[in-house]
DNA sequence: GTCTATAGGCAGATAGAC
DNA sequence: GTCTATCTGCCTATAGAC
């Protein structure tokens, strides 16, 4: 009953998330995808009919279980300074495995990309933005976390932090640089000055 | 005397960076360049051997030029509060043009750039860092800034909150998504606390 | 310095057998 | 569903005339 394998459809999402995470959609072929899963650029064709559907299959799949993400940190963690801990955390898991964000990579190569996945694209930053949105303004509330302007304005700050700390920390390979960026954004919305 | 028009080599330079810019590396080709110069891409060959020189070429103009805008900063203002804001302000004309950092892009398609585009990468950030490191540890030192933590890791966070909002305001075409990311970025550093 | 012509490879994609 | 075979187009790159 327990499936040993995931089906192709989905190793084929797994391999082409990866390559694109690393290299970029306009960096990676289905060549490499085959080749990854021993089968042929043909049988690819019959699972995904073409390389824009299979982007916008990636982006589709990666938001989704993103939104379960930030769900199970709602579901476990009860105060909004630990949810927004728990977030980063995620990029730096992400990033832990020489990756990007999806749609972080995705961004840098928005002009070229097709237009149904550009769409996709900037769903995946709005809906981030709408729960860190919220997050903050709950901390706000309950005292935990402060900032000065709108909530949202906040959270793009920290969703706009959180992808440039990737990009700029995986050419040196030291998640530390990561982290230690990270912590430099989040000081300024710590309650409690951080102390010294 | 007036030389009416750039050499062809510049001119190819400028073609490229703009590409690279708007497309990354992996998404512009010598016939694109060559278009737009109306020239043929065996003459681009005899100006640069091949796409790797052409990009190596083009990270070392561009880190030049920057090396060069940090100066002429450093020349005109005196304190660094306001050779902050002339920083940031460099990153906002790059994204008016609908462009991203050029080592930006780069770091994005970082695992697919040639070995010798790799280093000079690296070597950008190093040197914006070095800069900025030095002006926001004058900054705290004259008392116009204050931040917890080292002053390189401060530079490092401005540095990677300035990538990631660039990045990320970009599918949006809005420049004030980038405004109002970096203002709340640069909410923490200000000496005297952002009044309301 | 710029051109024409062309090589050689890889890209995404399709037809049709099994 | 997966294969072989093939197509067309674009890519980087080079030889050699002008």
């Amino acid at each position: 009953m327990a499936k040993r394998s995931a089906d192709t459809g989905s190793r084929i999402l797994d391999a082409a998330e990866r390559l694109v995470q690393q290299r970029g959609y306009n960096g990676f072929s289905y060549a490499d995808v085959a080749a990854e899963l021993k089968i042929t650029t043909a049988s690819l064709h019959y699972h995904f009919a073409g390389k824009a559907k299979l982007g916008r299959a990636l982006i589709e799949r990666y938001a989704e279980r993103f939104t379960e993400a930030l769900a199970t940190i709602e579901a476990r963690l009860p105060d909004a300074r630990a949810r927004l801990d728990a977030y980063v955390d995620v990029y730096g898991d992400v990033l832990r495995g020489r990756r990007l964000c999806l749609c972080g990579m995705l961004a840098a190569e928005y002009q070229t990309l097709p237009k149904p996945m550009r769409q996709s694209v900037i769903q995946f930053f709005d809906d981030n933005e709408a729960w860190l949105t919220r997050v903050l303004e709950a901390g706000r509330q309950e005292g935990s976390l402060r900032f000065s302007g709108s909530a949202v304005d906040a959270a793009r700050m920290l969703i706009s932090g959180l992808e440039g700390a990737m990009l700029v920390a995986r050419p040196y390979g030291e998640v530390g640089r990561f982290r230690a960026a990270v912590a430099q954004l989040l000081t300024g919305l710590a309650a409690t000055p951080a102390g010294h």
